[in-house]
DNA sequence: TGGCTTTTTGGCTATATTGCCAAATATATA
DNA sequence: TATATATTTGGCAATATAGCCAAAAAGCCA
């Protein structure tokens, strides 16, 4: 890999991994429903203000989020909402696995974890 | 945030996050392109073996990828191309980013932290 | 000014991730 | 059976992330 390839990996799995946190895909898709300030946000997620800052800061720095000082608020709202449609992709994802589990589960019962030589000696 | 939520949540980011690295980014691409098996993947990269095989095995875990045994190599092939449509956006994402950068240069020359209170007292 | 409210920052601990080496495992082949 | 090849696993050290509390910033209003 070279080095001009690897550092345009690097920033692409940079959003990759900001999206990549359960706080922070609920706030992408909290402020895309509706512009929202850190308060609101805190509220809903139930955590404590500077962890949930601290996300939004994450979000900003990956480009993600725009940020907009409005009366004594500031509020967040979505830079690109182009992100929102990989929801439907990851579902996808999702639910092949859930029925590939399902079929190990049908074939062959209760699926467990293959025999190694170690085992020999217990 | 209900548990449900908050379940269904963990279950998108832990995918992202998966796809948040850029060695796993990389292979998602190159796997997509031909399957490849762990040996000609690690001397692409230029890593470890055993770094590039843990990386395939998050991304076995987050259900991204499928392996499948043939001759005396496995090879992994992407299980959902989907996720490759994430690209274009994230590409979106980083040039309004570029460009929002350029506006602020343009603007107001080179963009300097602006002085805190902290800074009073050097 | 002094006291609010809103948000960010610093500091800390706990936990997770990354990447290497060495070793184990699995399988094919001489 | 021994050896070689392909892959995974265990273990370790370095680094990064997450979340909380306390404190700093920044701005509003009496």
């Amino acid at each position: 890999m070279e080095q001009k390839l690897a550092t345009q990996y690097e920033a692409r799995a940079n959003i990759l991994k900001a999206m990549g946190h359960p706080t922070r895909l609920f706030i992408i898709e909290e402020i895309n429903r509706a512009e929202r300030c850190v308060n609101e946000l805190t509220e809903m997620v139930g955590a404590d203000v500077s962890t949930v800052s601290k996300h939004l800061s994450v979000l900003k720095n990956a480009g993600l989020v725009i940020d907009e000082k409005r009366g004594t608020s500031i509020y967040y709202r979505l830079c690109c909402p182009c992100v929102l449609d990989f929801i439907s992709c990851i579902e996808t994802v999702l639910k092949t696995n859930a029925e590939k589990q399902m079929d190990i589960v049908q074939c062959c019962g209760i699926p467990v974890a293959p025999r190694t030589r170690a085992d020999s000696n217990k």
